[in-house]
DNA sequence: TGACTTATGGACCATTTGGTCCAATAATCA
DNA sequence: TGATTATTGGACCAAATGGTCCATAAGTCA
């Protein structure tokens, strides 16, 4: 196996895909559209992705991982949980300041796809838990560290912040200004304080 | 104009319209999808709705006048601002317990096209803020009436109601159980407190 | 250099998409 | 009954969809 050598790197094209999918939905973007972003050709893509279905299977796993791993980044530099918030809701904010907001590409899929595509519904459920259990490990943490109040469980918390921050990624997607996603969020943070 | 009469009545052909794009979402839908749920020929369909994406405006209007209404309804069926609340959010809980729950049509909409499609992201903001200011006068009105403290502002108390409930929407649309629907409801009804 | 292996571009395909058009139909009214 | 008017089914259409296939290009290794 010495052949031709590729003229892009697989994980380019999926970072390209990722952002295509999450900017613009899954039936809204059609194979031209991913082939011209991942700058591929059509017998590259089927290669070495199947298909547009299992491709997007890929970008969701990706995404996932990404994310967890990036919240598990966030904690790592956070003195506190309450700061952990502030990290997490600025990165929020600054989706709202961008043009064509993407919002999560989790929620979208969540949206897009429903209860009624199995073939889709069920990654993103897996993806929604993994990263409400995440925030349930840092919320743990910080309640273990004495750096909040435990009042609540971390599990009804960690679901009531995955609720918050569908929603603002929601409502930024569909046009929520940054000035407003700001009042929102410390409300938010106030409230999870 | 006494010619032929039509064999279905319009307010439920829409109707049929509104609850599948609801369900599916836009581009998942196709127009064939929408003949047989709104039991209407092709002539029928573009004589009376001009295209697709001119029916799927007019379903967006219909949906959030509905709702807008239903709101005030559910306002004057209540004796303070908290059990108005608890109506809303009852029938979120309702959402949740459905076998393919259809969460928010304007929500969907939102998540759906984003900014990116002008065409609807305009109409959808629209939709957005006019629920927002329905929360807002009904917030305003039990302030008013004494029924709740009034520590923060009506605007932002709707702003963080609309986004709150998007994202529990869009959660349960992803799959999110009633039980935990319940308890991240309870959370969110006790921070608007 | 030549054998081998992999990547590439593009022709090709069936299906589905949203949409138009018209002849046939079915009512009302005089 | 016949003229009028509006609805209907279905034939038809161009474009776009996701996907397959293959001859050719472009490397590596002996």
């Amino acid at each position: 196996m010495t052949g031709r050598p590729r003229t892009y790197r697989r994980d380019e094209a999926l970072e390209a895909a990722v952002e295509l999918f999450w900017r613009q939905g899954y039936d809204a973007t059609s194979l031209d559209d991913l082939l011209h972003a991942m700058k591929i050709s059509k017998s590259s893509f089927y290669a070495d992705f199947q298909s547009k279905k299992a491709l997007y299977h890929t970008c969701l796993q990706h995404y996932q991982s990404f994310v967890v791993n990036h919240l598990q980044n966030l904690q790592s530099q956070s003195a506190s949980l309450p700061q952990f918030f502030q990290l997490v809701f600025q990165e929020v904010i600054e989706d709202a300041a961008a043009r064509e907001p993407k919002g999560c590409l989790i929620v979208n899929s969540a949206v897009e796809f429903g209860q009624h595509r199995q073939e889709f519904s069920e990654e993103v459920r897996t993806a929604l838990e993994a990263v409400q259990s995440t925030f349930e490990r840092v919320i743990r943490a910080g309640i273990k560290d004495g750096q909040i109040s435990c009042r609540i469980s971390p599990k009804v918390s960690a679901k009531y912040l995955t609720t918050c921050l569908s929603g603002i990624r929601a409502m930024i997607k569909g046009g929520m200004s940054a000035r407003d996603a700001k009042a929102v969020v410390s409300k938010i943070i106030r409230s999870l304080e």
